[in-house]
DNA sequence: CTGGGGAGGGGGCCC
DNA sequence: CGGGCCCCCTCCCCA
């Protein structure tokens, strides 16, 4: 466990650069917070590896084997408490364990990790022509196309079971840090290890939609399907008509064609004379264009460009009436307040504050007919319905009360008979 | 299935 | 403009 690889290990092809990358919890991509070390000897942030258990058979997210809680990394502590870093963004010197609640309030950083998402989404790599399809794959055996990561897995376990082959693992070779040349020993028995599960849920839901901007999100922005499936919205796994996977040809997006390939009525997205299908749509006025690049052009020409009445959120697609409005919600990526006893963060002193009464077991909202006691006001509020005759959710249909709006919508949804 | 409690999130208002 | 507070709401869990 000792030394520089006793924390995240990345695959060789795509070992960072950067020697603080050991001090990088793999699954928020932010230097490790609270480390611990899982009995896999993967080291996560101990709020990071809380969520990697929820699941019932939670797995590793590095190397796929069963997970359990694991043990406070203490060697790793003391260095991120020891070893000095600069902020991306303002260049100011600090502990790395004094990193992540700076880069949460440093304005600088977030342009710098802004910056780096529009590099990424921007100047998509100069081989593009080269990029590989992720979303059907050949059999490495027998050649058949446009299995899909499922599609291939049964494919090769109903065909090629018995098969000795050492071939190349075409889903890890379209990977970024894929080696096209590496031949796995058993790749029937690497297929169900490590393609058990699709790289998309793991690259998009747990990276992408948590945290969205960290700067190591850039290649799961760039190349997790959960993005480009927003770019590329319609490939099928199946492909057209039994034609090569097609690489995604990221240079046809022209800056030319825009508006003047546009249709009334779109093509079927499975139909392979449909290439021009609308598959982009501003999300501000909600037109729609064939391309990427026509969506680009129109934002930068007509919405991007009006004067906006809203604050972006930058992390999400929110606005704001003010500024205001927006900083606040934007706590709510960030999570600045963190308690000290379990780590968990959250958007607001209150929130936390709150929270921290969990653990106190502090009550100070307390009911006046029957003395329950409370740690939440909201709580209590409810509570005091249970205490009313007449509720404040009334059924339209039944006139029948609820103490809770969403007991109201579960007799609504389960289908009010109407009778009062 | 229903009702209630616990925990937490989001937006608005006020100071 | 930021922080504190309030209200409303949701989700989950449990009896």
């Amino acid at each position: 466990m000792a030394g520089a690889d006793n924390g995240s290990r990345y695959p060789a092809a795509a070992a960072p650069q950067d020697p603080l990358s050991r001090f990088l919890c793999p699954v928020c991509l932010e230097v490790y917070e609270s480390p611990v070390r899982a009995p896999c000897g993967h080291v996560f942030c101990a709020p990071c590896l809380q969520e990697c258990l929820k699941p019932k058979k939670p797995v590793c997210g590095v190397c796929r084997s069963t997970l359990s809680p694991g043990s406070t990394a203490l060697d790793l502590e003391k260095q991120i408490e020891m070893t000095e870093t600069a902020c991306s963004g303002c260049n100011k010197k600090m502990y790395l364990s004094k990193l992540r609640s700076h880069a949460a309030s440093c304005s600088k950083y977030q342009n710098y990790i802004m910056e780096g998402v529009k590099a990424v989404t921007k100047e998509p790599p100069c081989n593009t022509r080269n990029v590989p399809n992720r979303f059907t794959f050949p059999c490495p055996y027998c050649s058949e196309r446009n299995l899909d990561q499922e599609g291939l897995v049964e494919h090769c376990k109903k065909y090629h079971i018995m098969d000795a082959k050492q071939v190349v693992c075409p889903i890890c070779a379209s990977m970024p840090w894929g080696d096209p040349n590496y031949r796995s020993a058993n790749f029937m028995d690497h297929l169900q290890r490590r393609h058990r599960f699709s790289y998309d849920t793991f690259v998009v839901w747990l990276l992408y939609d948590k945290y969205p901007l960290l700067p190591g999100c850039c290649p799961p922005l760039a190349w997790g399907a959960g993005l480009l499936s927003s770019f590329f919205p319609e490939e099928p796994a199946g492909g057209a008509g039994g034609a090569e996977p097609k690489p995604l040809d990221l240079t046809s997006l022209s800056s030319e064609e825009d508006e003047g390939s546009k249709t009334s009525d779109p093509p079927s997205p499975a139909s392979p004379a449909a290439p021009e299908a609308e598959k982009f749509q501003c999300g501000q006025c909600r037109k729609p264009y064939s391309t990427f690049a026509g969506l680009a052009k129109h934002r930068q020409l007509h919405c991007d460009a009006q004067p906006r009445k809203a604050f972006s959120c930058k992390y999400c697609e929110k606005e704001y009436v003010s500024l205001g409005a927006l900083k606040m919600h934007i706590r709510s990526h960030t999570l600045p307040c963190v308690c000290k006893m379990c780590g968990k963060a959250f958007s607001r002193p209150w929130l936390l504050q709150g929270h921290i009464r969990t653990h106190t077991g502090e009550k100070p909202f307390s009911c006046t007919h029957c003395n329950r006691a409370f740690a939440d006001r909201s709580n209590l509020r409810a509570h005091l319905q249970t205490h009313s005759d007449v509720k404040k959710y009334q059924c339209k249909t039944c006139s029948r009360t609820f103490s809770r709006m969403s007991l109201l919508h579960k007799h609504e949804e389960t289908g009010c008979s109407g009778t009062r």
